[in-house]
DNA sequence: CGGCGCCTACGACTTTTGGATGATTCGCGA
DNA sequence: TCGCGAATCATCCAAAAGTCGTAGGCGCCG
């Protein structure tokens, strides 16, 4: 049987020790190297061409996961990726699994949950973790309260403190249609306000 | 020389192994026992009187670490507590602080600073990482922009998309108070709406 | 003691939002 | 081709938000 050959990508140290130690005990799992940046991961996956990549989303600074999903595809289209992440909002997980990753598990997740992902994802499986699986599984049946892509957009520019008539300017529309766009998002998110539809839209994940 | 016994809260299973693998090999320091829960590090506590509390301030669900800072205090005055976080706005450091934390340190900080806050802290010191004493000193010295308590609570609620009427209610107060207490944020922020405050302390790191 | 800053509160006024309704255009799929 | 959803815009009306000035009570600090 072959060893499983795991890479890690997390910014902070203490979670990189933390894998390391659930991961390293286990029989049939190596831990090649990790990493606390994008940069650094392409090295180790370049060196060591690892069997699974463990991603973890939010890398501090200006760097996301998505990048290093997106990179690592390009470099090493044979390694699995799984996404290890203590948020689970459902844009994270979508954008996360169409860049590439093959796995997402949280981190809140128990060991054993982890340790079962990184075979799973060796194998060619596509671990989710079940709260994850749970709400994909749902959303997946083309969700009539989806946002539209024009809806999304004027939520974020709301996000950003913009009053109706600056973002009817920046989208180039009226701030008729600005209110339009607002009012169903409002309904589809169950809210009456624009500052509950942001707080909303933020706890669904649809926005940052 | 006397061992230094070490508890962990949080709520990740991997942050915890993560934790013990950085403390555990260091001489000096014993790992007595961890939680993922408030309920469960105050058994730990009672059992174990450990010198060191290590506290993770986002628990899951609905716990705060805040609650068992004050909790622990409560049970074990002796027992030394220092903060381990991933985000380090302002707000919650200086109340973990006031509600009895000796120490802060951030999961991206590397694992020496984590082992220096664990002996610094069974020393009585107040072990700091670098960025958040260092914004700590900046704040201290009177900003004349800095929100007061009272602003803070009632932007927080505007976060969480509550309109003014609700907002009154949340805090025993008049629409007209949380009016005032908004423009006066809104000055400081030098924003004019709720949702522009709301982005500008997210920015700034005043609220989450 | 005397400010000074914070929290509280009111009222009147203006601006911005949100709701209801209806209409037009466009593209896509049954 | 017909219909439907998305996007666009308009109007009117009601409600919420925001501005400004004013002011009392309270605690802290020199």
């Amino acid at each position: 049987m072959t060893v499983v050959r795991v890479a890690i990508l997390d910014d902070h140290p203490i979670v990189r020790a933390g894998l390391r130690a659930a991961l390293e005990p286990v029989v049939g799992i190596e831990v090649v190297g990790d990493a606390s940046t994008v940069e650094q991961i392409l090295h180790v996956v370049d060196a060591e061409s690892p069997d699974v990549v463990l991603v973890d989303l939010h890398l501090g600074g200006d760097q996301s996961g998505h990048d290093a999903i997106a990179a690592i595809v390009e470099r090493s289209p044979e390694s699995r990726m799984v996404v290890v992440t203590a948020f689970d909002n459902e844009r994270d997980v979508r954008s996360a699994l169409s860049a590439g990753a093959t796995g997402y598990v949280l981190k809140d997740a128990p060991e054993s949950e982890l340790i079962a992902a990184v075979f799973g994802a060796a194998q060619g499986q596509r671990p989710l973790s079940p709260l994850v699986a749970n709400r994909l599984a749902f959303s997946t049946t083309a969700d009539p309260q989806a946002l539209t892509e024009r809806e999304l957009e004027v939520l974020e520019a709301v996000a950003e403190g913009k009053d109706n008539t600056s973002i009817a300017r920046a989208l180039f529309i009226s701030q008729a249609t600005v209110k339009s766009h607002l009012s169903h998002a409002f309904t589809k998110l169950d809210v009456s306000t624009r500052t509950g539809a942001v707080a909303e839209a933020r706890r669904r994940g649809l926005i940052r």
